[in-house]
DNA sequence: CGACCGATGCTTGTATACCAGTCGTGCCGA
DNA sequence: TCGGCACGACTGGTATACAAGCATCGGTCG
């Protein structure tokens, strides 16, 4: 008959350190700091090559790449970069308000009730917000940490993987702009306001200061289409454009 | 130098018929269909065979299952169908229940700047919804579609996608118990409860009136689960089993 | 009789080969 | 000069081959 393998956790076992989670987050992470930039043409082969893998786990990372809405696919014709649409950056920015609003809805209603760890947590997250001299990346990590936590705070830390995939597409739509510490400090006192009511159990109070805040950081994103409106993409029929073949001598 | 290719609309020559997208429709199907029931083994190279494709299009198919949450690979020893796990159900509830609350909320003000095709279409889709003698897949798919519409209604159809990806365990929850008509024609009253309330513009009744239904979408979930709850993974370690090496003669 | 241990056949991961489709290019003829 | 057509270089989609790991079975040895 059969017998059963594996009684109970498998830690990391299952997470295991695949040439394509390897691919898939380099690729990611180049899609997201602009250095593939929105309209790059991505071959497969050329990714390939330069990464020092196959075909295979390249295109895995681009299917799924795609499915997120960061790259297109063409069949026949090539992949691409997606260019930053404002339809899709409005989506991301509908769907992460929505999510992060309502897990708010369903914290405990007694402050007392919340973990203690994880509040901790959060307060160091602050402090290491407030630390002079923090770099721009430095900052976003601390940001997706804060917005990570909260969500487990509620309990609904899985549904962090849905605000990353929203994240993602308003993330790169604000590197397109020049975004300054300055900008970033007054996230973080947005960040305070946001604890602090929380943990005062003034759960309307905290969805108001998180509303605010993820607005504004739409609205940045919104400044930056205005000053430089050539780097969104005015129509959603987007335009592939088979990458010069150069051929040096 | 590069030329332009495509300019503008391709409608569907993008979302081309391509095998891997047959067999992601097929095996998504009979996951959510329980065909392929939980904890089922999933082997590429028989799932290849038995769809009469390679195991590309298959391996890549599981991939975006696993990515959504329906299938589970354990590299080198198999790939199974994701045991129905009451976190996980209720973590789709909670994202869909976000999404579509929140879409409420930005319908616009004054019910005579709806969509006047779109609101025909939900008026339309009600009726069918109360015809006797429906099929129960011919109500989910009714459901479906007016849930989908009343996004659209709000300007948020491209979030559906979300959505799908949390009904897909919300459903395959439900279809573990039996599910009759009577319930289904209670789930029908309540959509017309919310479009009523929708086209009088009050959107405060609306949002409980979704919630309303979404809780007992819910409910309806955690009734099958206390009546069966052997059909439910009890410790979220899952425990992958071997399928058996049946060997004839 | 029980514990170890290698052979074996499965699994998924990766690499490679081949295919059809989509152009750019340049020859070739009117 | 200009139109047309075929070739070739590229694309992603698919099929196949190979590699590495795990589990079971059956033998052997203590």
């Amino acid at each position: 008959m059969t017998a059963p393998r594996y009684d109970e956790r498998m830690p990391r076992s299952n997470r295991q350190r695949t040439s394509r989670r390897a691919v898939y987050a380099t690729l990611r992470r180049k899609v997201l700091t602009l250095e593939f930039p929105p309209g790059a043409a991505l071959s497969e082969n050329e990714l390939a090559a330069s990464l020092g893998v196959s075909r295979t786990p390249v295109r895995e990372s681009l299917i799924l790449l795609s499915e997120e809405g960061l790259v297109q696919v063409f069949p026949q014709v090539g992949s691409f970069v997606s260019r930053v649409d404002p339809a899709k950056v409005a989506d991301a920015q509908f769907l992460r308000e929505a999510v992060e609003l309502a897990s708010l809805e369903d914290l405990p209603g007694l402050p007392a009730e919340l973990d203690p760890e994880l509040v901790d947590e959060l307060r160091r997250n602050l402090e290491e917000q407030r630390r002079p001299g923090l770099g721009l990346e430095d900052f976003f990590e601390l940001d997706e940490a804060f917005h990570q936590t909260l969500l487990r705070l509620s309990g609904h830390g899985s549904a962090w993987a849905t605000v990353v995939s929203a994240k993602g597409h308003l993330d790169r739509a604000r590197r397109l702009g020049l975004y300054d510490t300055a900008t970033s400090s007054g996230f973080a006192a947005q960040h305070v306001e946001i604890l602090d009511a929380v943990l005062a159990g003034d759960i309307p109070l905290a969805r108001t200061a998180m509303r605010t805040h993820l607005r504004a950081v739409f609205d940045d994103v919104e400044r930056i289409r205005a000053r430089s409106p050539e780097l969104f993409a005015t129509d959603s029929g987007t335009v592939p454009v088979r990458r010069n073949i150069v051929v040096w001598e």
